[in-house]
DNA sequence: CATGTGGCTGACTGTTGCGTCAGTCATGAC
DNA sequence: GTCATGACTGACGCAACAGTCAGCCACATG
């Protein structure tokens, strides 16, 4: 064990209870789990974060900025709404048993219960709508979608992946990734009139 | 406690813990709730179920059943492909913060981690996406619907409700049942050629 | 009526896992 | 050097909870 400033110590113990959560699931978490995986003593946890709650909490939250970051930065970027479509759909499109999927849907299931977690949850769901629909908006007014709705659009397309997201993350080999693809592409170039081959 | 047949206790049992792992969630559901609940000492939960694992996982698929049911009697009713098709939407689509719903969020999450989950959420999942099928299919035949792909488009209908409704069961207020059931029938126009009216 | 079967329970036990606390030790300030 | 601060830990307390067990008692059967 080295010593490290307390603000070290703390982003390194949030980046390791991520894994952990990914792993075990935020229900199955113990605190004893992310010391041993921090290579640190369970009261040393303790000694960061006044409960176990409050510790799942925070690190569900800081992976949530982790992907907000990555979105922010295709939004911020220079490129066209058609690039910045086809890279959304890339970031929030699964790959594998992805480790962010099986947190959402995870965080899904205790935000039922937990506030906190809920709020989180909302949070990150609401700002890739917003994202979308910004994306949308934009493409509709350079003449690169036809859309009569973003905001509805951007809501139906999140929820079809979401929806196909969960299949394929839940219930191994039911479907796969190809076929998760393809699906999305044919429903967002209907939702936005454009051809399905433009969006690969 | 009245003394009964161990089939009726059973089945008593499971309906009870199909209540209370509705409320608490399936990580948080304990035999002893689940034995209070029931008005039983929670030894007898244990005469009829050898652990509380088998408890849950059985209440689970009990659940499942149920609904199941409701929709093979959809299915197997005379009316016309219309017709179901409505009420299976009705039937999937959430009723308020829907019993059913937050036991299927919490089941995909539990189903990550716990195969005997998985296979009951995985059939439950899979006999929905096969009923819309069918009657998509039948439609078709029967020229009441245009569709090129009966499979794929329940799938897509299928993951739309389940990310809509998510929406709805986890973040309250975000939508309203309302708006999901409109976007909805607008998606399901689409992939049918037919008026969002006629799915009223 | 006697007797056996099986539903049922109270009272346990063992374990797990959150949280505490008294105290150690490294580091930087003076 | 010495002192103060704050990161860090081992060892423990304690409550919650899954699961056990010895035995009770209602009821069907003969």
């Amino acid at each position: 064990m080295t010593r490290r400033s307390a603000e070290l110590r703390l982003d390194a113990l949030l980046r390791t209870a991520c894994d952990v959560i990914a792993e075990r699931g935020l229900g199955n978490t113990r605190t004893a789990d992310v010391a041993q995986a921090a290579g640190v003593s369970q009261a040393l946890v303790f000694y960061h974060f006044a409960t176990k709650e409050r510790l799942l909490a925070q690190a569900f939250a800081y992976a949530a900025e982790q992907d907000l970051a990555r979105l922010d930065a295709v939004v911020n970027s220079s490129a066209s709404p058609l690039d910045k479509l086809k890279k959304i759909l890339k970031l929030y499109a699964p790959t594998g048993r992805s480790k962010s999927w099986t947190m959402w849907i995870d965080g899904w299931s205790e935000a039922l219960r937990v506030p906190e977690l809920e709020k989180v949850s909302r949070r990150l769901d609401l700002r890739w709508k917003e994202a979308l629909t910004e994306v949308i908006r934009d493409g509709v007014a350079g003449g690169a979608f036809k859309c009569e709705d973003p905001g509805g659009a951007a809501w139906r397309i999140n929820a079809l992946i979401d929806g196909l997201a969960v299949q394929v993350a839940v219930h191994e080999r039911v479907i796969s990734r190809r076929q998760l693809a393809d699906w999305v592409r044919l429903s967002v170039s209907r939702e936005l009139g454009v051809e399905p081959e433009q969006l690969a």
